[in-house]
DNA sequence: TACTTAAATAAGTGAATATTGATATATTGA
DNA sequence: TCAATATATCAATATTCACTTATTTAAGTA
């Protein structure tokens, strides 16, 4: 292997240890359905609840998740708090994982 | 939102579960790290102990896991078992999760 | 101040999961 | 059939995590 390829490897497997806590966050349903609703642009928990018709607390601690790893912005703005992507590849990444998923699923069930 | 957008919207939305059910793979390093080193080619068991540095039983753990979600491939050849990426596009994803991830850490880290 | 709404947190529960050490199963060759 | 090697499974533990209900904090308003 090129050196320059070695690096990279390298750097990757490096980065493993965070693409797995951030990978956490695409674990969950609950959590992929909020980012996607985010993808509209920001909304306020409020909102989220209602759409996701989850319970507050539940939408809050799935929120909570998601900051931790960075994959949303917060602004509070008065009584209201508003949530938002904070990068945009997820998104990105998130519609791969559920092609690549539904192909996978396909495949089974096709035998 | 034009129909065609808003069927593909909604198809993704319905796919979010088995998205998360695979995604959970991503959440753990170590089964980060077995994708990767079979996206080489098809390893048997041993080797992927070995290179992991981690128990046996772990790793057949993380095997089966890996398995659950169809994203390996087994052959039995003799006494050794061979396992193989069963799609190309996970290694593609998981470099871009690890890419956001490391993105999103330096960011933070800036200040 | 008291009242209202929005959001976060606390505390608790049950289920899933990562890990380990011991054991079982499968395959091959002597 | 026995021994050796490869892999899977079992049992036990510890931890994590999704979810609920109740409570608290924060901000705005009368």
């Amino acid at each position: 292997m090129p050196a320059k390829e070695q690096d990279k490897a390298t750097e990757l497997k490096r980065s493993l240890g965070i693409a797995a806590f951030v990978g956490k966050s695409l674990s969950d349903e609950n959590r992929l359905r909020i980012l996607l609703s985010l993808c509209n642009g920001r909304k306020t928990v409020s909102t989220i609840v209602e759409e996701m018709n989850l319970s507050q607390p539940l939408v809050s601690h799935h929120l909570k998740e998601l900051r931790r790893c960075l994959l949303v912005k917060v602004e509070r703005k008065g009584l209201f708090v508003y949530y938002d992507i904070a990068d945009e590849r997820i998104i990105d990444i998130i519609r791969r994982l559920a092609h690549l998923a539904t192909d996978l699923l396909s495949q089974r069930d096709t035998f």
